[in-house]
DNA sequence: ATTATCTATAGATCTATAGATAATGC
DNA sequence: ATTATCTATAGATCTATAGATAATGC
């Protein structure tokens, strides 16, 4: 017994196992004990690498939403119009979102982001719903996109963001770019003044795609 | 002390209650002393009501899956084209949604709807996505529809009516025509292959819309 | 007479801390 | 010498049952 891993190990394993039996059984229905049995140390070890359980959900939510904002950030200044600039950030985000190393499932319900102890994240993610608004109404502005109501554009993508997370489930998926065109499709078609731009669009934010890849301004999910 | 409400009022208070705090702090956040405080009773009286805390949940899901079900059902086998079935469909769920007594935003986890005392309630769920599916297919077989693949508009109109439901919130809101009419349009949009197509589909669901409303077909949600 | 409520409580958790022990790093 | 692990445990829950009491229905 207690054979010590190498440095930030157990850590590690702890967030990927944590965030499954989040998923599986909720924030509230997961023992600090389930989250050690699963890496196989005993329960009070966990709280050498985390000072309490809500921390642990912390550090998950923040290794996905600090990525997240950075995308959306880059993609309200880069170089295209509106509409190529929301295309690409669907591309973008959906496949980040299918290669993340652990299981968001469980981590954006409204019961664990009312935790007094997550009201940093909870403002991460009120600040990635507003940006997803901005993004909209310059696309509305542009003429690009239908005069619809920007914030139910934004709950329309959160949701079918939401819907890939939960699709994908435990494990990360090799990076479909289907999936990620079939979001960006679908959210442009219902959105697009002139549906049969598409193509141009497509064409447009594979450009950016590129530069986003090449740049150290999109950084990948990675767990801190 | 020991006041006796009238006859099931303890019982469906404590259903509102419960779906409220569901969506707060989730079901495993919530115990069953939370809800008789919510409701004004000692804990124990709450298994008068309900054989148990799992109980609860089953009957909210219940309360919500079973109305779904019919209403889906009832587009599955309408006189009308397949997308204007789909159409008036999603217009009828979303107002039946905004209308719901309870806050649903805390049913729908899939650390909830894994439990094994709620396996009749996934076996809904997963049924009303096959007939979602079922309805996309009979869209794309008569060509009004992009050829699409049907899991991902399922997962999309899912992701929608989700979102709806967070939007909400808990309370039941004043029915707003626009917003379902904003999820139609959206869906749509998104996979009509023809969408200069919409206004008749508007048209023609409109009729739809009010032979359920006449009919006993498609039941409005009740707590039983 | 029936049944909804109450008080009391058993037994099983669960989070987090204290302090001992064993493994690694210098 | 430091630090990751362990054992042990305090104190606070939480679900559900047993049995007493009070309100309603006939």
């Amino acid at each position: 017994m207690a054979v010590r891993g190498p440095d930030g190990v157990t850590r590690q394993r702890a967030l990927i196992e944590a965030s499954r039996l989040f998923a599986a059984r909720g924030y509230h229905g997961t023992s600090t004990r389930d989250i050690a049995d699963a890496i196989g140390v005993r329960q009070p070890t966990i709280y050498r690498h985390f000072t309490s359980k809500a921390e642990i959900l912390a550090k998950l939510l923040d290794a996905d939403l600090l990525p997240a904002l950075e995308r959306i950030r880059s993609a309200l200044v880069a170089d295209a119009s509106p509409a190529a600039r929301l295309y690409a950030y669907l591309l973008v985000d959906v496949a980040a979102i299918l290669r993340l190393p652990y299981d968001v499932r469980g981590l954006y319900n409204d019961d664990v982001l009312e935790l007094p102890e997550l009201a940093a994240q909870a403002a991460q993610r009120t600040e990635m719903h507003q940006l997803t608004i901005m993004l909209v109404e310059q696309g509305i502005a542009s003429r690009e996109l239908h005069p619809i109501d920007a914030s139910f554009a934004q709950h329309a993508i959160t949701g079918l963001l939401l819907e890939v997370v939960r699709e994908r489930g435990a494990s990360p998926s090799p990076v479909s770019e289907v999936r990620a065109r079939e979001v960006a499709d679908f959210v442009l078609r219902a959105t697009l003044a002139d549906p049969t731009r598409l193509p141009d669009l497509q064409q447009a934010s594979a450009n950016l795609v590129t530069q986003w890849h090449t740049s150290n301004d999109v950084t990948l999910p990675q767990l801190t």
